[in-house]
DNA sequence: ATAATTTGATACCGATTGGTATCTTAAAAT
DNA sequence: ATTTTAAGATACCAATCGGTATCAAATTAT
């Protein structure tokens, strides 16, 4: 009856033959773990890219193989698994986007790291789509309201991460006084999301990366001391 | 039958008790014209607001108070309502931009039109939503081939334009000679969208009047002669 | 004024939408 | 190994989707 090929007896042939590292991840996760976490992957993929009203249920059971009975066990609506899932996706980016601008020393590396992640959006999607703050911020109206709120605290946390890199910048005297935080996150971000839509409207890298250059000239001849 | 108030007995009254203005519009339209213009008209404030995909054929029948019959009489399919939508948006939009920026002498206030478009789309929205391109640019993907072929077209236009202005401003020596048009049209492009969708998410004039002052100190600063 | 044509309302179509109740089966607890 | 619990497949639901055939009424042409 179940088709899932990890959760009946299948499951333990797939751990018998399976290298040890990927028995790790399936024996510490609880099936219904599994399954939930499956969902939430296509179902992010296909609400960055088809959008999320566009995106109907029979979409999400066709990408994961399961019935809508089996997810509407870990999700009790289709919003909540809207929200859950962008929910998802932009903690993945934050997270990663923290590792990497804690890595870096200059304050002008850490200001790059946010530019390449936008880059990648494009040249290296990790996530296909696009940005996933743009796309709900575009899409969301005020009939979405709790999907609108958490794009709101997205950019909030975008907007505080540069400031933060600013302001720790002007402590370390690698970032001229005179800078107002809150402008260069501004531009920052919105001249970054503009190039990610142009270049996806484009299906081409140019875009994008004419606006990194320019912003990287910018920072260096600008911001930095 | 006819409910549309302008079709039937009613329009001759109406006729003789509006001043004459208002009777030469409807005097040179036929009565199909004005119900074509009608429908264009609330499509379009409701795609640009909702979303194509999720406005419905029945919040159109809606808000313009007509049936299907009515609309398919004058549209062959919805996907071509959303394209002649569209297509009229940006064209008066497109013409109205024209106009301004041939209002203007110098390659400073030219420029500067388009600045105050993107912020007329927050601040004193003549269209309620923001930017349509912007807005057709984030929602379509590959199986709309069609409306995002109309959004790459409109996007050279806005580009074209720009550049325009600064090759234009090069021969009038009020623009440096080391300047990049290309560079110039999609950084103020792209920096003017990310600003609408933040001021947009954000229910605020503070992101897009922050990045339409810094634009313009950079037109200035580094732009112009 | 009459005839020809266009317009638009009505009533329908099959397909699909998000959502749910049920029941078998698989996993977890004992 | 057996019981208990939870997961997921099936089959359904009403509502809505885009779209169409039909026909009366309104507009236009004569």
């Amino acid at each position: 009856m179940q088709i899932y090929g990890v959760s009946n007896n299948v499951k333990k042939k797939i751990y018998f033959f399976l290298p040890f590292r990927y028995r790790l991840v399936s024996l510490h996760m609880r099936s219904s773990e599994i399954t939930k976490a499956k969902v939430l992957k296509e179902a992010t993929a296909l609400f960055n890219t088809k959008g999320y009203k566009s995106t109907s249920l029979s979409d999400i059971t066709e990408a994961t193989g399961l019935t809508k009975g089996a997810i509407y066990r870990h999700f009790e609506s289709k919003e909540s698994l809207e929200i859950e899932a962008f929910q998802k996706m932009m903690q993945a980016i934050f997270v990663t986007l923290n590792e990497r601008i804690k890595a870096e020393n200059s304050t002008k590396d850490k200001l790059f790291c946010v530019l390449d992640l936008f880059k990648s959006y494009v040249t290296n999607p990790f996530i296909t789509g696009g940005c996933p703050l743009l796309n709900v911020a575009v899409e969301v109206d005020d009939t979405n309201w709790e999907l609108k709120q958490k794009a709101q605290q997205a950019l909030s946390v975008f907007r505080d991460s540069v400031e933060k890199i600013i302001i720790n910048g002007k402590t370390h005297k690698q970032v001229r006084n005179l800078v107002n935080e809150k402008l260069v996150a501004t531009v920052l971000i919105s001249t970054l999301e503009g190039g990610v839509m142009m270049s996806k409207l484009q299906n081409s890298n140019a875009d994008i990366e004419i606006v990194v250059n320019h912003l990287k000239n910018w920072i260096v001849s600008d911001i930095l001391l």
